[in-house]
RNA sequence: GGCGAGGUAGCUCAGUCGGUAGAGCACACGGCUGAAAACCGUGGUGUCGCCGGUUCGAUUCCGGCCCUCGCCA
């Protein structure tokens, strides 16, 4: 069997923003054969090591792509496959860690992600949406894709121009096998959210700035702008507020987009099927501890409930 | 001390010719399938600085007081 103490089981690590997931991650890897593996949007570029606050410890999909290019849910999603079957291939136990849900679910499913449209395509459609306004531009999708009209809102102006592409080219923004919102995982999975109460929370995000301006964020800052930025890239937090704002007022823009941020991870956690929530406060060796501890019962289960746990 | 401007939501402000008020941001909640640190939707959270007067009724008009900012002394 392939897999190393602890078989094919993968580990997910997720949690907002510094609560503690890397410091997890390597706990975990000192006492297991393990793959780091990041499920983070911003962590994969590279040239921006202190604001996406990428980890010291060897860790795949970081600093993969250069900042002018646009990532991608479905070629980050093929590397991650790749990087999971391979480490388990090596007998270790993926630990997933991320702060990105989308990407985090991405790594553990088989999301279907369809083609993108051509720069054309999705020009005229944009230009199309905005001569017809949102309603008029919302009725032709309901004659194109009445499924996808159905979820989509008229005014959300990204997701109507990207079904109407699709529709064009025979495609539907509704995939037939929804499995964001599903537990359904490609290897037995436990999923594990490091959960820290609000106050503590916005204490280490503030620490965790005051850190970041002191380690020269805004001197790396001022480095990625000087090339060109792809529109995914140049949303990192902190990038545009420390080359535009006096170093106080960015700090504290820094410290709000953060705590938004975290806050819309808190809502991933509580929506995710089957994530196990364990105190975020403890020391990041217990918190190990107490997850190999449930990875060990997880894999004394039969197998298929080991998988759908949750679903 | 004198003159001027101002005190309305957590913040910046609008408004009410007298019938207890609303925008943006913040915040909360929900959605999301080649952008997700993105994007979209829903929700107003309030001694209208304080005290008194006029009035059926004052955040609005009148008087006094307190506070802030600016200019002049």
């Amino acid at each position: 069997m392939a897999g190393g103490e602890l078989g094919h089981l993968v580990i997910a690590l997720f949690g907002p923003t510094a609560s503690g997931k890397t410091a997890v991650a390597e706990a975990l890897a000192e006492r297991i054969r393990a793959e780091l593996i990041s499920a983070d949007s911003m962590q994969v570029y590279r040239g921006l090591p202190i604001l996406t606050n990428q980890p010291s410890k060897p860790t795949r999909l970081v600093a993969i792509w250069p900042l002018h290019k646009e990532a991608s849910v479905g070629e980050y999603q093929r590397l991650a496959h790749a990087a999971i079957d391979h480490a388990l291939a090596q007998r270790r136990t993926p630990i997933v860690v991320g702060g990105t849900g989308l990407y985090l679910r991405a790594a553990l499913a088989e999301l279907q992600v369809p083609p993108a449209p051509s720069p054309e395509a999705r020009a005229r459609w944009e230009r199309l949406y905005d001569r017809l306004g949102p309603e008029r531009a919302h009725c032709l999708l309901a004659g194109r894709d009445p499924q996808a009209a159905s979820r989509v809102h008229p005014r959300d102006r990204r997701r109507v121009v990207r079904a109407l592409e699709l529709a064009e080219m025979g495609y539907s923004l509704r995939p037939r096998n929804d499995r964001l919102w599903s537990a359904e995982a490609r290897h037995p999975t436990l999923l594990v959210g490091l959960d820290v109460p609000r106050e503590e929370l916005e204490r280490r995000i503030r620490a965790r700035t005051e850190a970041m301006l002191a380690a020269g964020a805004a001197e790396e800052a001022r480095r990625a702008l000087q090339g060109r930025l792809s529109t995914t890239a140049r949303q990192a937090i902190g990038l545009l507020e420390l080359a535009r704002l006096p170093a106080r007022e960015a700090a504290e823009a820094i410290v709000l987009r953060t705590r938004q941020y975290a806050s819309y991870q808190r809502k991933w956690m509580r929506r995710l099927p089957g994530l196990a929530t364990v105190d975020g406060t403890r020391p990041p060796h217990e918190i190990a501890d107490e997850i190999l501890d449930l990875a060990r019962r997880r894999q004394r289960l039969p197998a298929h409930r080991g998988a759908r746990a949750g679903a």
